[in-house]
DNA sequence: ACACGGATACTA
DNA sequence: AGTATCCGTGTC
């Protein structure tokens, strides 16, 4: 399980050594595939930059935390809070490889009677709403420690390290330049592919 | 292309 | 109270 130490860095960095890792969460896991890093300062696309209630929550939570917060009225996004390095910041989790719990991961994404024609398994995790509803995330978890709980924590990468590539973030008006998106390269569980001439 | 739908933080 | 905005997804 990765440690506090690991979050007590600069968000940048983590989001890049979070690809490959595994996102446990009671019996489902996946491969991180996919993040994006965000600073609370400084930052226009980070809710530190307008929220009070955000910076509160960096200030009174330790590295590590989960921060996940609903948007669009309908989906939860799960996010880890990162403290301690040259800034503090959070690391968006996009995407996910599934590992364990697929079956559970696509009643919870597809419910009612079984189709006829089973969803590819690249489209149970592949974004970060997704993801939140194929592992059952909610905004009961929102704060909890995630290096204390072997279940609800990541863990190292089984194998060599996973390369990743890096591109600008997506999905926001504001700061969306900065090219602190990061993809295992060539993966179909990803949300976007990377952008052309990036890497 | 569009609808879906609620929390948060503004203005007043 | 009313308004603008928001790190998205599925279907049109």
């Amino acid at each position: 399980m990765l440690d506090r130490a690991f979050f007590q860095r600069d968000p940048v960095r983590c989001a890049q050594e979070l690809i490959g890792c595994e996102l446990v969460w009671n019996s489902c896991a996946g491969v991180v595939v996919e993040t994006e890093a965000y600073a609370a300062v400084g930052d226009e696309a980070s809710h530190t930059f307008v929220r009070p209630s955000t910076r509160a929550f960096v200030e009174r939570h330790e590295a590590g935390a989960a921060y996940v917060y609903f948007n669009y009225g309908m989906y939860w996004l799960f996010n880890v809070l990162v403290k301690g390095g040259a800034v503090d910041g959070f690391v968006l989790i996009r995407a996910l490889q599934p590992t364990r719990g697929v079956a559970l991961m696509r009643r919870r994404r597809f419910p009612g009677p079984a189709g006829l024609k089973p969803r590819p398994v690249e489209t149970l995790c592949s974004g970060p709403g997704k993801l939140a509803i194929a592992l059952g995330i909610t905004g009961e978890q929102h704060g909890i420690d995630l290096c204390r709980n072997p279940k609800k924590a990541f863990h190292a990468g089984s194998g060599s390290r996973i390369a990743w590539v890096s591109d600008v973030r997506i999905g926001i008006s504001k700061a969306a330049h900065l090219p602190w998106r990061f993809l295992a390269a060539e993966n179909p569980h990803v949300s976007v592919r990377e952008s052309a001439g990036r890497g």
